[in-house]
DNA sequence: GGATGAATACTCGGATATTTATTGTCCGAGTCATCCTGG
DNA sequence: CCAGGATGACTCGGACAATAAATATCCGAGTATTCATCC
């Protein structure tokens, strides 16, 4: 079970982002650049996160992208499940009613115990990251790296970015 | 993010396998014609169930598997993660350390909060499948088969079972 | 000099190859039971 | 009739293909800007 190498990017990106003053917007070259990214496979997730509703993108020159919702409003939950998916991580395929012994659909009503254990289990890992919001991301990463740090990214941002 | 197909069929296998009066085996044909499921592909899992200490094989005729510890001693997570791996769901590359703004690596002493909050989902995760025993889904599961249902598959079993 | 028009450069969006992981299969090593032979 | 040995059949174990998914890339559609031209 492991997860899309995208759902990182992703994540980074739309912090990135969150950072942006109130309607400006970068574009994903820059986006890449940041962390040296594959821009064209980059372009791809980022995509994705427009699908979702969680970024949108301006076309053109001047153009980029912009996160549509307030970094407060926006769970990392969502930004997984835009870019590895909405499915459960456990498909119960039903294999108690294969074989010789099994009895007409009729007769399992109730999901069998495995599914039900793996549901919660999912639900716990799902809800762990609906707690957590972009915002959060944000003021804890400000005490790790330093002012100085913060001020020199917020510069090369500055540099890249597009006001409207 | 999804789950090994074979995990639903380890589980339901050691559930299988935990019906069986002590010292009794069962070998991979039965397990496999039981819920109608490929029998060399199951073998491969149950080979995984077997170096993860779970189950224990006899060669030879009247061979075939059996637990390893009582299904008390058994959680779900043993199970699943011996047949889908112990890697973390989340695997966090530090893109943070790359780019142009990239600081020595000393100064990223501190996990970033993406990998700490990806970190506690997992957790949850595995915690959930920790607390779940195959002897709790097999309690579960006795109400929904009805009684008639539940000795129906112990005769099965035993016309395939080997005693020691 | 100002306004209008076309050309241009840059953006995102979806369709297309390549690599990796999962799924699925096969054959060989080992072991116990059975059968045959000899006493 | 009983014991011993060789044979045979059945088991698991790891190495080997086929398929599906994730990864990575390319080219086309659209838009705001820019420049040249005309009024």
């Amino acid at each position: 079970m492991k997860l899309s190498e995208g759902v990182e990017w992703g994540l980074h990106c739309v912090a990135i982002l969150a950072m942006l003053p109130p309607g400006a917007t970068l574009p994903t070259k820059a986006l890449a650049e940041y962390h040296d990214l594959s821009e064209t496979y980059l372009a791809k997730h980022l995509q994705a996160l427009t699908n979702a509703r969680i970024i949108e993108s301006l076309p053109g020159p001047k153009g980029g992208y912009r996160l549509q919702r307030a970094p407060e409003d926006i769970t990392m939950l969502e930004v997984v499940e835009a870019i590895d998916g909405r499915e459960p991580s456990f498909r119960c395929t039903e294999i108690r009613q294969r074989g010789p012994l099994a009895l007409e659909p009729a007769a399992y009503g109730v999901p069998c115990p495995i599914h039900i254990a793996m549901a919660r289990a999912d639900k716990a890992w799902h809800e762990a990251l609906r707690a957590q919001t972009i915002a959060d991301l944000l003021s804890q990463s400000q005490p790790h790296a330093g002012a100085q740090q913060l001020r020199k990214s917020e510069q090369w941002i500055a540099g890249r970015m597009r006001r409207t």
